[in-house]
DNA sequence: TGCTGTTTAGCTTTAC
DNA sequence: GTAAAGCTAAACAGCA
């Protein structure tokens, strides 16, 4: 493999070398990694990190046997049920489900309790920095989902499937460590998310659940937007026929030179007021709504998880009475049993909310299937041997649909948050373009 | 005052 | 090459 890859700084980041993929020849399964990783476009890294993968040698990112204290670190035990043998594929399996492995091992009675798999994960983490021959993976690198993909798993994981913005903020930053900082921008890019894309629709609070912020929910029609419940990049934008067929008549209105309020056809007269949509016409009418956003006046009529589950090829808003929910926010619920800390979510969602994620997350083919950057993938312990099962088969999860997106998440050993949490240790040239 | 939500703009990356 | 998807920044308004 003779890549070379032309890194472009961003700004804010040095620039790079040309990093030179021979030396890192000596990883396992490298040459199709790179293939993978070479049209992968919404994950970064400081270019500065990436240059550092000139210096690696064979041993260090994929080599578990430059990782000594991988026993010590409790993988033992989580790995039980894929046999060290899966170690080997983290490489192209993802530590998203070795994450998940753990989880089934801290489920497992005969597994070795939480805290004592902290502690030796700690200690093991120490004798790794301690070991000079063991070159540092790039933790917290920004995972390759998009935005519209974390706040999509935020809202599917919720009993309710509907959460809060400050929700979706707390669900990413606890799920994906690289969100804990620079979070001004990120969390722009959220709310640009949910007002911009059809696929979320904003439900105002009820008078007797105060509070600051709307809930956000999935528009009913929004179930497949991830093909094969790949939360990676979408092949095509849901986009709410209604509302499409309202910008495209204002942009025809605009294109024949016919005037607008204000001149602008996307801007709405202050003085008028918003003619705010009664729930049906938030989905099925044509009246307009008062921004590109889809607003259900009546939370009562909120799509439950049942109808959420049904998918988006069964159900429309406007053909149900829905039940308000009990908990508006599965985040804002005081009862929730725990609040999102990193080991949950290496514990999988179904630890966290005693329900079977594919419950959670429905029938819906886009959430039934295991696809290993499927949200099962990521939050639970029950499909954890998927990879190896497409491995067996000689299935290359990072050649179908989405193969663009071949990321590789792995277990983040060097984190001082500890094992359980995902990062992304290889990333393309192109990904450092993005970085943060 | 800070958070939430909307909107616009410019840019990069990817798919076709 | 082009269109679409996605990211980032920024301005602004409304609200708790």
């Amino acid at each position: 493999m003779a890549n070379t890859a032309m890194i472009s700084p961003k700004p804010g980041y040095p620039a790079a070398s040309p990093v030179s993929m021979n030396t890192m020849t000596g990883m396992t399964g490298v040459g199709s990694m790179m293939n993978s990783y070479s049209s992968m476009s919404t994950t970064g890294m400081p270019a500065s990190a990436i240059t550092s993968m000139s210096g690696m040698t064979h041993t260090g990112m994929t080599g578990m046997s430059t990782m000594p204290s991988m026993a010590g670190m409790g993988m033992n035990a989580g790995m039980g049920s894929m046999g060290m043998s899966s170690m080997g594929n983290m490489n192209t399996m993802g530590s998203i489900n070795g994450m998940n492995s753990m989880g089934g091992a801290m489920n497992n009675p005969a597994a070795m309790s939480m805290r004592y798999a902290q502690a030796q994960a700690a200690n093991s983490i120490d004798r790794i920095r301690a070991d000079k021959t063991y070159r540092r993976s790039y933790t917290h690198a920004k995972p390759p989902y998009s935005y519209i993909s974390l706040i999509t798993m935020a809202i599917q994981q919720s009993p309710q499937k509907m959460v809060t913005l400050s929700d979706i903020y707390q669900f990413i930053m606890d799920l994906f460590p690289f969100y804990r900082q620079n979070q001004q921008r990120w969390q722009n890019s959220i709310r640009h998310s949910l007002s911009f894309n059809d696929c979320f629709v904003k439900v105002p609070r009820t008078p007797d659940r105060p509070g600051k912020g709307s809930f956000w929910t999935l528009h009913p029609d929004a179930g497949n937007m991830f093909e094969n419940g790949c939360y990676l990049r979408r092949q095509k934008r849901f986009k709410c026929p209604k509302k499409e067929a309202q910008r495209q008549a204002q942009k025809a209105a605009g294109d024949d030179g016919q005037p607008h309020e204000n001149g602008d056809p996307n801007i709405r007269d202050p003085a008028t007021p918003v003619s705010h949509p009664t729930p049906t016409d938030s989905v099925a009418s044509d009246a307009p709504l008062p921004n590109q956003n889809q607003q259900l006046e009546h939370p009562q009529q909120v799509p439950t998880p049942q109808h959420q589950q049904q998918g988006a090829t069964l159900h429309k808003m406007e053909n149900h009475q829905l039940s308000p929910p009990h908990s508006m926010s599965s985040y804002a619920n005081p009862s929730r049993p725990i609040a999102y800390p990193a080991a949950s979510a290496a514990m999988g969602m179904s630890g966290m909310t005693g329900m079977h994620p594919a419950s959670m997350l429905g029938q819906h083919p886009s959430f039934a299937h295991s696809h290993p950057f499927s949200i099962n993938s990521i939050i639970s312990p029950e499909h954890k041997m998927d990879m190896k099962a497409y491995e067996a088969l000689g299935y290359n999860p990072y050649n179908m649909g989405m193969q663009a997106q071949g990321a590789r998440p792995t277990m983040d050993y060097n984190s001082p948050m500890g094992p359980g949490e995902v990062t992304y240790s290889q990333l393309t040239p192109a990904q450092t373009n993005h970085a943060m």
